[in-house]
RNA sequence: GGCGAGGUAGCUCAGUCGGUCAGAGCGAUGGAUUCAUAACCCAUAGGUCGAGAGUUCAAGUCUCUCUCUCGCCA
């Protein structure tokens, strides 16, 4: 099966992993949603994807909180990482891969790279000073320390300077480089508000960052601890970062390093991603990635989300969601939606309906409703001619047909010379939609596949299709035209649909089956992959295009009309 | 406190090197239409482009001041 493009490099898009004591929630589901869309494209494209997401189990709290449940902190570990697993499945993410860092394939080669920094000196003992608060057992950073004009934030209590002996990765080694790959895009840190951020913050100097903390008396054994120094346990953060490496550095995984590496995450752990972690791959002497994506937040109704207000929008909502109004139109929501960019985005009940109603039930909904009852209407369900696209030139008659139509029925026709090449609108707007994937802009890939719709449904009311059916009998050419106009509108609405399906793969899948379109490796599975790589099946009546004699349902509608009065799902509580 | 981003139609935002840049989508209103999910199509929006001053023949588009919002600060 022709799927992959040779020509193109390997994709390999990654999700940080998720903190397992964390409860699923908007946030993690739409950093792993953009991530889905985006493979889903790639692949689509007939690029080699490999998609990683998966939990960070090692912190300290989660040994405290598993002691608290009265579970061991794998116990622990695993109950809550099976919560992400349901959640990803219930999104219909299609990760190739869900890393625990628990897990011995990780662990084995994190130590590896730390022992390897080690060995080149690139991480080296030595003392930590800070702002101690003896209350909660942990230090403050100097801007958190001084705001609270050095007491603790909690208690009020005087902070303490102290000492300790931590192990460094000597990151202001690699300012210089750094500063290099960032500025010349190397690492395209995005989106550019995140990369001033980064650059202006990389020029106020690098220092030696800690990697590891001491361990303390009656401290759980939970987590990976320094190679060679049992004293020292690695930090959470940092062992965690190597996961998009350890989970690839293999023989059959390596190509997905090599080619190009894109890292997703929400724009709190920019640093990490941007800076610390490229250094250390540098370091060990790895290639860094290619773009390091930082998205910004979910606010639910105008409020930022916050335990205080336990306003989340959890995993339960967003099933509340799916259950009313499909999963697919969720995920359009929120990937349309979402904040990919600088800006915050909001997660509003009004909002979700008018996106609903306006991008998928009067648009893509309707339009596909309408041509597959036209079909069954005037030509029994079936494909009755092809056309290649093209109305209102010399050489083809269809549409002045259509228009004579309009006339005889003493319609006016305000600009009857327009013309229509919907074939080349349809190529354009796959063009579009690749370029505006290599830069993981996927409202406009998304975009793409709706102006087509947009155009169909233009081309519809001016040609009037319905007009020219009533006259079959009395205009020669009659029959010809319509099944042109017909097929050119059927034939947009599947290039469209391919555009819309890593948003959207089940709804899209639902009308292929309706319309008989082979472009699944097995039509009931809509995750079963592609049987050629977009380039052919968007092909305008290509081998993958409608056929003269192919059967059209018209099926249900993929999405029913929203009322906007209606009110906001309600999530069930689960504790 | 330091550095940075931004305040453009009801909402979300586009506006490259200063001169059809005052725009798009959604919402709202009016019209037309019936193949379709009261959908679609067409038309309409008089917003001092946060405030003030300056540079210029000409400024959302450059400079300064003020104000408000937001982000980052290991």
């Amino acid at each position: 099966m022709p799927t992959q493009n040779t020509n193109q490099k390997p994709y390999y898009i990654t999700t940080p992993i998720y903190y397992v004591n964390d409860r699923p929630h908007i946030g993690h589901c739409y950093t792993t949603l953009i991530a889905d869309v985006a493979a889903r494209a790639q692949r689509m494209i007939g690029r080699d994807v490999f998609f990683l997401t998966g939990t960070d189990e090692h912190a300290e709290k989660v040994s405290k909180t598993a002691a608290e449940n009265g579970k061991t902190p794998m116990e622990w570990a695993t109950i809550n990482a099976d919560r992400f697993k349901e959640a990803f499945a219930f999104m219909n993410f299609s990760h190739d891969d869900f890393v625990r860092t628990t897990e011995d394939r990780h662990k084995t080669k994190a130590v590896e790279y730390i022992q390897q920094l080690l060995d080149q000196g690139d991480i080296e003992l030595g003392d930590y000073e800070g702002w101690y608060d003896p209350s909660q057992e942990e230090y403050l950073t100097e801007m958190v320390a001084k705001e609270n004009d050095y007491n603790s934030p909690v208690t009020g209590k005087p902070l303490e300077k102290r000492v300790e002996q931590n192990y460094f990765f000597k990151l202001d080694k690699y300012e210089g480089w750094l500063c290099e790959q960032i500025e010349t895009g190397a690492i395209c840190v995005a989106p550019e508000a995140r990369k001033n951020e980064v650059l202006g913050r990389l020029k106020q100097g690098l220092r030696k960052v800690p990697v590891s903390r001491k361990i303390k008396e009656g401290d759980a054994d939970w987590g990976i601890k320094m190679p060679g120094d049992d004293e020292h346990r690695i930090y959470v953060w940092i062992e965690a970062l190597c996961n998009y490496l350890t989970i690839v550095d293999n023989d059959e995984r390596q190509k997905y390093w090599d080619g190009e590496v894109v890292h997703l995450m929400a724009k709190d752990i920019t640093w990490f991603h941007a800076i610390i972690w490229p250094a250390m791959l540098h370091a060990l002497g790895k290639k860094v990635p290619e773009m390091v994506y930082a998205h910004a937040y979910w606010i639910a109704e105008g409020k930022k989300m916050s335990k205080s207000l336990g306003n989340f929008i959890e995993i339960d909502l967003l099933q509340a969601y799916a259950e009313k109004y499909s999963l697919d139109a969720m995920r359009w929501f929120l990937t349309t939606q979402g904040p990919l960019g600088a800006n915050d985005s909001d997660f509003a009940h009004s909002r979700f309906i008018e996106v609903y109603n306006a991008d998928l039930a009067n648009s893509v909904g309707n339009s596909t409703s309408r041509v597959g009852n036209m079909f069954n209407k005037y030509f029994d369900g079936k494909v009755k001619g092809r056309c290649n696209g093209e109305f209102g030139f010399d050489n083809g008659s269809s549409l002045q047909t259509a228009l004579t139509a309009l006339e005889n029925a003493g319609k006016k026709v305000d600009d009857p010379d327009r013309t229509y090449k919907i074939a080349e609108f349809t190529q354009q707007a796959v063009d579009q939609a690749g370029e505006a994937l290599a830069s993981m802009n996927l409202d406009a890939m998304l975009d793409a596949g709706r102006s087509i719709v947009r155009h169909v449904d233009e081309f519809i009311s001016y040609s009037a299709p319905f007009t020219l059916a009533k006259q079959l009998d009395t205009l020669d050419d009659g029959e010809h035209a319509l099944s042109s106009i017909l097929y050119s509108c059927g034939e947009a609405l599947r290039i469209a649909s391919l555009l819309l399906s890593p948003a959207m793969p089940e709804k899209m899948a639902e009308l292929w089956g309706n319309w008989n379109c082979n472009h699944l490796v097995d039509p009931d599975d809509c995750n079963s992959g592609f049987v050629a790589p977009l380039s052919e099946l968007a092909q305008w009546g290509g081998e993958y295009g409608l056929k003269p004699g192919q059967t059209i349902e018209k099926g249900a509608a993929l999405f029913m009309r929203a009322d906007a009065k209606e009110d906001a799902p309600e999530a069930e509580r689960i504790s």
